[in-house]
DNA sequence: TTGTAGGCGTTATCAA
DNA sequence: TTGATAACGCCTACAA
């Protein structure tokens, strides 16, 4: 089948400590028995084993993903930015889809170790004690990327979601409104639906507006969901809309245009992700920018340095979100 | 460190051998010091190791994914397919990204090889002639995914997209549309360049409308080129576009309306790919749709088929698009 | 500078 | 039914 070591030894008639020194360069060989290797492996066709030699040196240069689901917005950038630091560092990748799923995440956390992954990567809106456990118990290094973890036990890279739910409803207040209505995540959702609407209340809060639950009209981040919201927000007169996710916003603008309103005329509108729906729709979507690929690529460092035992500064990076103004604030056209 | 099987041997007072026994259920062993094995085990928290079980075996249940790009739209859907029966198949996935570079995709391949994985699923429009080689020399199962690949040497699972832009056309052609224009992908792009062209002047071919060059304009896939066509499109007076993907004809549509038109009442658009943004759009987008998350589980499961030495029925599966009827053409509300 | 040999953690073939 | 033991392909003291 496939040459081995012994094939190249035989092959430059030297044995396989020395093929194996000139493939590592991990001590001095002469020039000359090193190009008999070289050409012996040219000849041979040779390439190392990695599993032989993960197995020895108890290192297999490869991380797992633990991500809810790949197909899903937010994602998939995130993913990116792990994988494009990964290779820079010569790791590769176990991609797992959970569904954020206990058993599935269990399972695959097992595997992982199994499969003797130097890391993991673990991705999420919130994560579990018993999965928080096994991931400890495994004994490798783990990062969080874009999860909620309340005792932050793990490294971990994220946005503050309240003070960018905050900074959102904020602007509208800035804008002269007072009846600032919201379309939530699912209540149980810790990021959509309670920091985020966390943030809202501490907004309003702070400008001495009395909060009002019927301002606020739980979704699913999905359009059917966030119309019909819409359309209950309509009833209690808001003029301006903060939504949980750019789909919500942009459901909620349809709303109020079938309602016989207008944006940013009659109503103003913020979304949540800066998803390419937010500059591609009409009116163009004032909506909040989480930094995916960079808390992929933050991620994936801050791994690197845990694998190389590096002195780390931070454990917990907060990165920064940003708010993007854009039509449905009556800000008017991007530039981009 | 981590438990071996040595420590369970030890700790059960009996051989590995025994232990391995268990372990895979390889031969009989009797309940009682079956028992003790399965006590040993628990009481050490021992873990086989998959390394060495896949160095012994020459097995990995890993398989490698070379994909243009995750965070590209298309792509995480069709490797949420891949993952989903792979899993189902007790697989694991690499995940390579490689922008289509000849030298990332050859890197990985490399890599790839070397870390054993059992095969591999490309994607990416078309696939290079040196890839191509390096895929054939490494003597494990290959499957295309989505990817044009003229002389078919490997299994391949894909829509025909020539004949989608052709169905797309003709529907355009059966509103009694007689000038259709067409903002296509780079004109060296093997699928939204050629293919969709192709389809495009087949279906006029066939209606006996002369193709007039003028109204092909290329575009990049991109928002901006895409509007630049249509103003360009608009000059020619065309009474129907059919845009090589759904951003260019949101795109077209805005240029449609800045230029005091009005779609579907004065012109008809088209798009492909039913993104989120066809339906979120207004008006909602026609669109050809690709089914990207089977395309990834039918190539999965193909691969699974190859990799157990199954009689296949089919290596070249192409799989059916979709016309999908929305306003740009007049249809009205989409039902979803 | 080069070679010998033990071991990484399994599986699988022989014997016993 | 169970136990030694030789691979799998590589790295790395230790010798020479």
């Amino acid at each position: 089948m496939n040459a081995t070591i012994k094939d190249v030894a035989r092959e430059a008639k030297v044995s396989i400590a020395t093929v194996s020194r000139v493939l590592n360069n991990s001590a001095v060989v002469t020039d000359e028995t090193k190009q008999r290797v070289l050409d012996a492996i040219k000849k041979t066709g040779y390439k190392p084993n990695a599993l032989a030699r993960s197995l020895k040196i108890q290192k297999t240069h490869t991380i797992g993903l633990i991500v809810p689901d790949i197909s899903s917005p937010f994602y998939p950038e995130v993913v990116r930015g792990i994988e494009d630091i990964a290779s820079m560092y010569s790791y590769n990748i176990f991609l797992c889809n959970t569904d954020q799923k206990e058993d599935k995440e269990m399972n695959y956390i097992e595997i992982l170790s199994e499969k003797q992954v130097d890391g993991i990567i673990y991705m999420g809106d919130i994560i579990r004690e018993s999965v928080k456990q096994q991931l400890h118990d495994i004994g490798i290094p783990i990062v969080l990327a874009g999860t909620e973890d309340a005792e932050s036990e793990f490294p971990n890279v994220n946005i503050d979601n309240k003070k960018a739910s905050y900074d959102a409803v904020k602007y509208l207040l800035s804008l002269g409104h007072k009846k600032i209505g919201m379309i939530s995540g699912p209540s149980d959702d810790p990021i959509g639906g309670i920091q985020r609407t966390n943030g809202y209340k501490e907004a309003l809060s702070e400008a001495k507006i009395r909060f009002k639950p019927s301002l606020v009209v739980e979704g699913n981040f999905k359009a059917r969901q966030a119309y019909l919201a819409m359309l209950k927000l309509l009833e209690n007169n808001v003029d301006a809309v903060f939504a949980a996710s750019d789909e919500m916003a942009a459901a909620a603008i349809n709303a109020i245009f079938d309602s016989g309103f207008s944006v940013p005329e009659d109503i103003h509108v913020i979304g949540f992700d800066n998803t390419y729906l937010s500059y591609m729709f009409r009116p163009t979507i004032t909506t909040i920018q989480r930094p995916a690929y960079d808390i992929g690529a933050v991620s994936m460092r801050l791994m690197t340095k845990l694998l190389a035992k590096e002195p780390i500064d931070d454990m917990h990076v907060i990165l920064p979100h940003q708010l993007i103004v854009r039509e449905s604030t009556g800000y008017g056209e991007e530039k981009k």
